[in-house]
DNA sequence: CTCCGGATTCGT
DNA sequence: CGAATCCGGAGT
């Protein structure tokens, strides 16, 4: 079942380990979504905590959208933008376990989005669509979710960066890092 | 306008 | 642990 833009369009908290064991589907590339990020609204680690920017700005819009950005230079990484549109805070991928045409590794939200073919051009991009889009997970399958502390947000300060806001299936080897 | 450093990855 | 390599955001 293809996810409608309710599902996107409530708190971050609830959206993010849901979307853990979604299918994303991009141009006819598929991975099952195995590893996610929750960044709040008024998290400093959210690239959206000083306001609204030109790089930032999809974050601020509706929800079930892309926010791609570039970072070190070099990589990019892709986040669902959840809650009111106004309200910006969204979910980075950081896991995937290729399903259809993926090539290479999927393990690390830089990784991930070089393997799906995403860039700079799915920024702000609506993810309820044809060929850009999240299908919920069969519900057949049992998912174990852990929930860690986030990769790489010290800077954010203590609270922030103990909070549990990562989200990853037990045991799956696309996850990346233990 | 300059400067710092990052939601990373890879190689040493 | 440092390099690669770009640009947003904060400070001067």
């Amino acid at each position: 079942m293809k996810l409608r833009r309710s599902f996107f369009a409530r708190s971050v908290h609830d959206v993010a380990p849901e979307l853990v064991g979604a299918t994303l589907l991009v141009d006819g590339v598929g991975g099952k979504i195995v590893e996610v990020e929750a960044y709040d609204h008024e998290d400093p680690a959210a690239h959206s905590f000083h306001g609204p920017t030109a790089r930032n700005a999809s974050m601020f819009g509706p929800p079930g959208h892309a926010y791609v950005y570039f970072v070190y230079g070099m990589h990019w990484c892709m986040n669902v933008v959840t809650q009111a549109e106004g309200t910006a805070s969204a979910v980075l991928l950081r896991g995937l376990e290729p399903v259809k045409n993926v090539v290479g590794r999927t393990q690390g939200p830089a990784l991930l989005c070089r393997a799906m073919g995403i860039d700079g051009r799915l920024n702000g991009r609506d993810l309820v669509g044809d060929t850009f889009f999240l299908a919920a997970p069969s519900g057949e399958e049992e998912l174990r979710i852990v929930r860690r502390p986030r990769i790489g947000v010290d800077y954010a300060g203590r609270h922030w960066a103990r909070r549990l806001l990562r989200f990853y299936v037990h045991g799956n080897p696309f996850v990346s890092r233990l």
